[in-house]
Formats: C-alpha cells, structure tokens, sequence
DNA sequence: AACAATACTTGCATTTTGCAAGTAAATAAA
DNA sequence: TTTATTTACTTGCAAAATGCAAGTATTGTT
C-alpha cells in the first residue's frame, strides 16, 4: 500500500497517544507539551526562552505561560542572563532533572516494548529508517509553512 | 546505541507540526483535531459518534463539541439511526468530502517533497519500518491501542 | 415492570491557546 | 548623545479545547 497519508494519521495518533501517556512522575502531572520543554531544556546548555519555544515551534506567549507553571511546580528554573538582561535562561531544578529523567526511563521503556515486537533486523532497520525521515524532514523546504 | 527517545521526540514534534500546517482549505479553518475526525469518517463507513471517538481515543464528551462545530460548519452530517435511536450516524457533507479530499491532497504532497530527499532504495525502507513499526504499536499492550 | 447499561448531550470549571498591547533592555541611526 | 528601532519577554483579553459530573433518551436484561 502506498498511501503515505494514511501511515502518517495513524503514526500521529499513536505518537500523541504515546506521548499523552508517560508522563504521570511522582505526584506531579506533566502534560505532553511539558514534557517535551523539559526535554529540550534537559538537552539545550541554560537556552533562552526564545532558544527552546523555537525548536519546539510554539507561541511564545503560551511558551511564557508554561513556563511560569513549571516554575511554580519547581521543575525549572528562570536566571536573567548577565550579559543581556531582556533574556532569561532555562535549567531543571534537581526536582525537574529527576521528572525529565524518569519520563525519558518510561518512554524508552514504553519503545522497547513497541520494538520487542519486531526481531532484531527489522528493529534495526526500523530505528535507521526513523532516523534517515528526520534527516529528510529536517531538509524539508515546507516543513513549515502552510501548503494548499 | 541510538536513543529511541531522542528519536520519537523529533518525530513527535515533526508530525505535531506537519498536521498544524496542513488544514486551511478553501476559508475553512480545520484544526488538527478537526482533521483527523474527518479523515476517520471519510474513511470508515457511516460510523458512530463513539466508533469515531474510540478510534481516535477522545473523550467522548470533547467529541460530542467537535462534531457539533463540524456540523455548524456544515462538514458533517449527524444521522439518527433507524436501528438504534440513541446512535448518530455520522458522514460527511459534499463540502466536508472536498475539505478532507483536499487536505488528503496536501499532506500527501508534503510527503511527497519528505520522501524526495531520499533515494528510492530508502524510500522504500522508510515506508516498510512505518508498516512495521504502526504493526508493532498496534500489538502493544503500553499504549497506542485502540488505533489500527 | 423494574433496573441496569448504552449512546449520547449539557453544565460547569479548568487549561490551553494566540493575537494585541505593554515593559524593559539592547542596538542602530541621527 | 539623543532618538528610534529591534529584541526578549510578559500581561490582557477572548476564544477554543478539555474532562468530570450529571442529565436525557433509548435499549437490553432480569
């Protein structure tokens, strides 16, 4: 069947599902949007706001709101640069490094489960192909601008 | 050892982004949600408003709104069925099938310029890991159920 | 006939979102 | 140096999305 489409819907969904998911850590709810701008703090050395509402595509007013309520949950932290005092950077609190680190244990561990169906070729050429689609995405000229 | 979070993460917010772009057709405005339901009642015949929930793992009350806008927006029709009097059936409109075919066409498109960074021999890979890798989600017992 | 179960719908109350418009700081121009 | 412009956010709405509780209507089950 060659109906990319139709892989994609289904991928999607199952991707949000997956996502929706996993992030229950220790009392505290983490909703997917959250989780993911833990992770991309977690891998970005103290970014800006602006560095990681960009890579993650979002709205920088919502991004300033979320922010303001992982701040209140203790989970990040804002520290107004010192050579430029419009911007703040992002870290994890040690409360937000464990969260991010726990929700990263279960999402892998959710994927390992996802992969034990596979053997062990299939896996490997499955987890290749993912990879060489983000390359291709990424060179992507509409990736992000509306199409008709 | 390559790490399937880092992985899914990209994906995850490639595909967040691709269906963003996707759905303004024609002075309607259709959001990502509002797509995928069309898509599901394009694709399933004449189905019922918790079919389409359950497919696309909503709550069911969220949907109940979502359909009601779709249908204000005359996308969709809601037909009581003969055979039950509490089910709607739902199907789309002549417009809802010109706004769905048309965002079929998009996305297919933007596939399309995706896949064409890569060769044919990867394209091919690349289809055949979606395939398995939707089989193996769909077999899973963490998440992703009840898509298929 | 009485009760439970199903298929929705409506009432909140909360959260999320994004466009305007605002503040403060850095940079460019006059 | 002063003024204007740009940048990095923050706040004020208002609209949309979400989900639990509680409702209505219909069907299925003792």
């Amino acid at each position: 069947m060659e109906n990319k489409r139709e892989i994609f819907h289904v991928l999607t969904r199952r991707f949000g599902l997956l996502n929706k998911n996993c992030c229950s850590v220790g009392g505290f709810d983490i909703s997917t949007v959250q989780s993911h701008i833990l992770y991309e703090i977690d891998k970005q050395n103290t970014p800006s706001m602006q560095q990681i509402a960009e890579t993650l595509a979002m709205d920088i007013t919502t991004f300033s709101r979320q922010i303001q309520t992982l701040v209140k949950m203790e989970l990040v932290k804002k520290t107004p640069s010192s050579q430029d005092k419009r911007v703040s950077l992002l870290s994890l609190t040690t409360q937000g490094k464990f969260v991010a680190t726990s929700i990263d244990h279960s999402m892998n561990a959710y994927l390992d489960e996802v992969f034990s169906h596979l053997n062990e070729f299939e896996r490997e050429t499955v987890i290749r192909s993912l990879q060489l689609l983000n390359g291709a995405m990424s060179k992507s000229s509409v990736c992000c601008t509306p199409l008709y």
